[in-house]
RNA sequence: GCCCACGUAGCUCAUUUGGUAGAGCAAUGCUUUCGUAAAGCAUAGGUAACCAGUUCGACUCUGGUCGUGGGCUCCA
């Protein structure tokens, strides 16, 4: 049943274990922790008498080295669990003995130790048989950062060491390329570089200015989405960014939420408060008038700009920031209509992804995010509610054959949902868009509608958002394409470059024709070489380029460089004109 | 918020142990009027993130604040 993952796991787990052994030597009061293989390589948690610099991780790896070199083989012992526990006491390893003693309480009896040189882990294993069988290139610390015990904030911070771990040194260099290559793509750089985004400190951290260029960029996304979800039987409404906190105390988000929502404001007698979701603006709406089963499903959507107070080492670029936009929803049908309806919304994400470029499987997957029936102070409690909703999530992702994982305790307080999961050039993984089912919050507003009968009856909630928080989806497109942006989503679609000063006149003429055809053109007339703009061009990444003088004043034909091709391709003004808006109207991907 | 690192011109970066800043690109001006990845010359541009402290003297050392990055935790 061993495939090469797990292999692999074997000889990074391995690894850790010959980086502790070289932490040991350097530090031989060193107290360890936990040192597990992950994705790429491994870490190991220490506690150590004095905080790591940069420059120890060479010397630390030399030693690793040396280790390696000694072939030491990993010897496995089985020993009784208070013979571990006293073990450990005596090494004063209090980490390993609180892992020993949660061992004991949940039953276990005796423990497998490891042993390489004179180090010493309690580990259940697999290992390699000596060290000698990692090769010493093939592997790299590569950062120290804190990592709190438990990953529990209020325990004591431990330093934790990261390293690669490959087979073959070929392994790690691509994965070093690989991250090279996640750098250049990354969409603080490329939007610096591009002039799409900036931040200023006096107007605060996490609060993204989006230049002209990505203000393009936000604005066809919205009118992207919002005739999109139209033509879907969606109705596009506005609500306030401010409401009263009472509102928050009668959905509940209040106690779950206080965390990451600011401060409340007192204004004449109301506590009004920026609002971190649109949920309850929309359940007021549904509530302005009685509604009919005959009105369901009722589509509330909204590209709603919402606050939320993150802590501030969770900020980065446009993924996380502290005001954005998201394009939110919120589904009111009767419990019959919930399948077809997740369904539908699937179907809308699915599409959406399409027109953006992201490939199912490839750059995204959907992760069904449960929750914890034991945990009744993050989720609402109601067991059969819950039940029944993670089944029909199941079920809709099952019959629309989506690739799923499942993962516990994500779920949202209300819900379980359906995260989809964009997966970057680094090779982390951020939600783009999500999904949610609940029926925790019709209680709460008493939601209801009129049935067949006359009678009132309760509806349920679907959350949803199609092209998630619209800064973050930008910054997803910026890596994906490196800045290079589809056709209908370049903030520059066109660059006219008038071959000297003569031409600077028709070249204005041909930009005002494209213009007038709401095609998104610029003029370079400054006093520079046709081979200078050229490159100018190619840098901002601008689709296609016309260079204008006397060949094509005499021929009436235009020399258009297309992005990414060398070659010029000569066409009549009109037909580039029909040409693109075609290309533009469809959000064609090539040009 | 916590651990670590970082913050020098619009951008990318120099300034070897403390002696009050320099280059390329960009900008501006002039020359040139140019054919598909960077023409030439000149000019201007800095309270070294901010605030204290140590020192005869701080970009350099110390402390604090703000911001950025990588993690932890959290999340759209």
């Amino acid at each position: 049943m061993k495939n090469i993952i797990d292999k692999i796991e074997i000889l990074r787990h391995s690894t850790a274990h010959v980086l502790a052994a070289s932490v040991l030597k350097m530090f031989p009061e060193a107290k360890f922790a936990i040192g597990p293989a992950i994705a790429d390589g491994f870490y190991y948690d220490f506690d150590l008498p004095r905080t790591l610099i940069p420059e120890d991780l060479a010397l630390i790896e030399a030693e690793m080295q040396n280790i390696i070199n000694k072939n030491y083989p990993f010897e496995k012992a089985v020993i009784n669990i208070d013979e571990a526990i006293n073990l450990f006491k005596k090494a004063k390893q209090d980490y390993k003995v609180e892992i020993l003693e949660d061992l004991k309480n949940k039953g276990e009896k005796e423990v497998s130790i490891y042993q390489s040189d004179n180090f010493v882990d309690l580990c259940k294993g697999p290992h390699l048989d000596s060290t000698g069988e990692i090769n010493k290139k093939s592997i790299k610390l590569i950062k120290i950062s804190g990592a709190y015990w438990k990953g529990d904030e209020k325990r004591k911070m431990l330093q934790r060491i990261y390293g690669l771990a490959f087979y073959t040194p070929k392994d790690l260099k691509k994965h070093l390329a690989q991250m090279k290559e996640a750098e250049k793509r990354d969409h603080r750089k490329i939007g610096k570089d591009l002039d799409f985004f900036v931040f200023s400190d006096l107007v605060g951290k996490g609060l993204p200015l989006l230049t002209e260029k990505g203000s393009v960029i936000r604005r066809e996304l919205e009118r992207y989405i919002v005739d999109e979800e139209i033509k879907r039987g969606y109705q596009h409404v506005y609500s306030q960014d401010l409401a009263k906190v009472d509102l928050y105390r009668k959905s509940g988000h209040y106690p779950y939420y206080k965390k990451t929502m600011y401060p409340s404001m007192i204004v004449d007698d109301e506590e009004l408060i920026l609002r971190p979701m649109a949920c309850p603006h929309h359940f007021e709406l549904y509530k302005s008038k009685l509604r009919s089963y005959r009105e369901l499903p009722l589509r509330i959507a909204e590209i709603a700009k919402l606050y939320r107070y993150e802590k501030s080492g969770e900020l980065t670029g446009l993924i996380r920031v502290r005001d954005f936009c998201l394009a939110d929803s919120h589904i009111f049908c009767r419990e019959s209509q919930a399948e077809q309806e997740l369904k539908d919304v699937l179907q809308l994400i699915d599409d959406v992804s399409r027109t953006l470029g992201f490939k199912k499987n490839k750059d995204y997957r959907y992760r069904l995010s449960l929750g914890n029936r034991k945990d009744t102070k993050k989720y609402y409690k109601n067991d059969q509610a819950w039940d029944k909703a993670e089944k029909i999530l199941k079920k809709v992702l099952i019959d629309l054959k989506a690739p799923f994982y499942e993962e516990t305790d994500q779920a949202a307080f209300y819900g379980p949902k359906i995260d989809i999961q964009m997966k970057n050039f680094a090779g982390k993984e951020d939600t783009a868009f999500t999904v949610q089912y609940d029926f925790c919050m019709p209680d709460r507003f008493d939601l209801t509608y009129k049935n067949e009968k006359g009678k009132d009856e309760r509806a349920i909630v679907i959350h949803r958002s199609s092209i998630g928080s619209i800064e973050r989806t930008i910054g997803f497109l910026i890596e994906y394409y490196a800045g290079s942006f589809p056709l209908w989503l370049s903030p520059i679609q066109v660059a006219v470059i008038p071959v000297s000063d003569k031409f600077i006149k028709p070249a204005q003429n041909i930009m005002e024709k494209l213009f007038a055809e709401k095609i998104r053109v610029v003029i370079d007339d400054r006093n520079e070489s046709v081979g200078k703009k050229i490159s100018d061009t190619i840098k901002q990444k601008i689709p296609y380029t016309i260079v204008y003088g006397d060949k094509e004043a005499k021929s009436k034909n235009l020399a258009i460089r297309v992005r990414g091709s060398k070659e010029i391709k000569n066409q009549k003004l009109e037909d580039f004109i029909k040409n693109i808006k075609n290309l533009i109207d469809n959000k064609s991907l090539d040009l």
